[in-house]
DNA sequence: GTGAAGGGCCAC
DNA sequence: AAACGTGGCCCTTCAC
């Protein structure tokens, strides 16, 4: 398929093609870099698409004359990113707007992100895929060639192939974008499409930001959890080989202590009775009758430490920058939250001595924030229970006010183990958990799990309601909503005997978590916006946390924008329930 | 050698 | 041996 582009390598050709491009509402927009990785490569082409007209801008010229930043010649092309109109139509914008915001200095304004639409779109079929070739495919039936995506584009002369592959990737989008903008029409999704869109710059700088960890610190935490591991490992082959018949012969019999297959069969040989599963909460139980149970509990616990949170952690951290950037997927999970990885920055143990170590650079502090109760609050708006919305407007510790409810007590008199239970049963519902499963977490009898479920919808009548019928709808609709109207597919499948279940727990679920995505999601946008001629950025992000670096000097004011961003955020979803915030200025990630 | 699958466990 | 939701990472095992 033979593409018509223009070639532009000078400041007099990108000024008319940006005065061109100004005047539309949305532009097919695409760059070619020689890396992945913005901090480690050049960005080389950078094109546009009108719709009639394709641009492929070769920045290579422009950069043998100075420095891209501050070339006076590339401000029509800075300008034409920065402003909001027109729309720049992208597949994947967060790559672009990082290599656009580290290399040539600016933000881009108006993005509009195919990647994320098909995301939105598909609502969790794992069947779907969402790279720029099958999404062509299935929404405007366009063949990609994507050979030339991988090809050299450092070289001295780029081929014709090469122009022309990379004049076509920006072509594409805008006949892309009319089909998808219909379907996001159709499908309810243009509020949240707009949402995840202007939440593309603000996960783009992130990721450039990256969070300082204190190497020193975190080496010598792991120095500790060394030697706990060894100590653990070796007393547990101790145990473990005591009753083997070779051991006292030939001395221990040492066996793989990861080896699930192999624990579990030294500990039938002790006479323990390992189910096929040997998971913590199996194995829990049986640690007070057999030591060696707790032995390997133990072992688990700091070699999981060691495995997970150990040297390769410090193998992220960036030499250019001395920052871990980790990767943030804007659409990790069907419900919308974020997923994370390279390092997932959203498992760190929450234990101080991990916290700890991610601190603030020099001169820096760290405004740590993070919504309150955020989920039961969703519940409690979305169920419209009167009492739930009490003990939220009350103020006072929520658990605590709802075990009072729940068990008809004086608040004062609320009991640790009332408190307890209430704050499993609250965190339970809203993952749709049975009363089984919370009598045997709370040690209680079914019968008694049962009656305390009973006694906590009778307390909670509006959510009873509202959870059966997020539970029904899931089931009919084979979908449930967030506020923003995110759209979360069920699969249900009629002959397997759990699917129902499945459904029915997860409608009651993905609404709430969905909206918690939500509100994080535009408290990202507003924070960017509040953040721009401040010191502070973003550093990190916890599915209800935000994390913000700035100036020591400017701790104070900027912890009151991310307040006042995550606050407006939540109450643009959250009508009937105050919106809570906890919020912390401090030299590391702990309070 | 390499990659997928399964078990296990960290976060919210 | 989870009928408590969403992820990612580490380790072992096993097939190719």
């Amino acid at each position: 398929m033979e593409i018509y582009f223009q070639l532009i390598r000078d400041g007099e050709g990108l000024l008319a093609a940006c005065e061109e491009l100004k005047k539309e509402e949305f532009v097919g927009f695409d760059t070619e870099t020689t890396e992945l990785d913005p901090y480690d490569g050049d960005i080389r082409l950078v094109q546009f698409s009108s719709g009639k007209q394709n641009y492929v801008i070769d920045l290579k010229p422009f950069r043998d004359r100075g420095n891209l930043r501050d070339s006076a010649e590339l401000a029509p092309l800075r300008d034409l990113l920065f402003a909001d109109k027109p729309f720049k139509v992208a597949h994947n914008a967060k790559f672009d707007a990082k290599w656009i915001r580290h290399h040539l200095g600016t933000e881009i304004g108006g993005i509009y992100d195919t990647f994320l639409a098909s995301q939105l779109i598909a609502a969790g079929d794992q069947d779907r895929r969402h790279s720029l070739a099958d999404v062509a495919q299935f929404f405007t039936g366009t063949e990609l060639d994507k050979t030339e995506q991988i090809s050299d584009w450092g070289a001295d002369e780029l081929s014709h192939s090469q122009l022309e592959y990379a004049a076509r990737d920006a072509a594409v989008m805008v006949q892309l974008r009319e089909k998808m903008d219909e379907r996001l029409e159709l499908d309810g999704l243009t509020r949240v499409s707009r949402l995840e869109f202007e939440c593309v710059m603000p996960i783009a700088e992130l990721e450039l930001n990256g969070c300082y960890l204190d190497e020193g610190r975190w080496r010598e935490q792991l120095e500790k959890v060394k030697i706990a591991q060894a100590k653990a490992a070796d007393e547990l082959q101790d145990m473990l080989s005591a009753g083997v018949a070779q051991a006292s012969l030939f001395g221990r019999a040492e066996i793989n202590l990861d080896s699930q297959p192999q624990v579990t069969d030294a500990l039938r040989n002790l006479g323990v009775p390992v189910p096929d599963t040997t998971r913590a909460w199996v194995l829990q139980p049986l640690a007070e009758k057999f030591p060696v149970v707790g032995k390997l509990l133990e072992y688990r616990g700091v070699a999981k430490m060691l495995g997970s949170f150990g040297e390769n952690i410090l193998e992220f951290i960036k030499p250019a920058t001395r920052r871990i950037h980790a990767d943030f997927r804007q659409i990790g999970a069907p419900t919308g939250r974020f997923a994370c990885s390279n390092p997932n920055l959203q498992q760190i143990p929450h234990e101080e001595a991990y916290r700890r170590c991610f601190i603030a650079g020099e001169g820096k502090k760290l405004v740590i924030a993070d919504y309150s109760q955020i989920e039961l609050r969703i519940l409690a708006d979305f169920s419209h229970d009167e009492n739930f919305i009490k003990a939220f407007e009350s103020g006072a510790d929520f658990h605590s006010t709802a075990a009072a409810q729940v068990f008809g007590v004086k608040p004062e008199d609320v009991t640790p183990e009332q408190r307890s239970f209430a704050k499993r049963l609250n965190f339970g519902v809203v993952y749709g958990m049975g009363a089984s499963r919370f009598a045997e977490m709370t040690g209680i009898t079914l019968a008694e799990g049962e009656a305390t479920l009973r006694r906590y919808f009778t307390t909670y009548r509006g959510l009873d309601s509202w959870l059966r019928q997020a539970a029904e709808k899931a089931v009919n609709n084979r979908e449930s909503r967030a506020a923003s109207g995110r759209m979360i597919r069920m699969r249900y499948d009629e002959n397997d005997p759990s699917s129902k279940g499945n459904v029915r727990r997860n409608g009651k679920n993905a609404p709430i978590q969905g909206t918690s995505a939500d509100i994080l999601k535009r408290a990202l946008r507003l924070l960017h916006d509040s953040l721009r001629s401040t010191s502070g950025k973003l550093v990190n992000i916890v599915h209800d946390e935000i994390i913000v670096e700035c100036d020591a000097a400017e701790a104070e004011s900027t912890s009151a924008l991310v307040e006042n961003a995550m606050r407006t955020a939540g109450e643009e979803f959250i009508t009937r329930v105050p919106i809570k915030i906890d919020i912390a200025i401090a030299a590391e990630w702990a309070k």
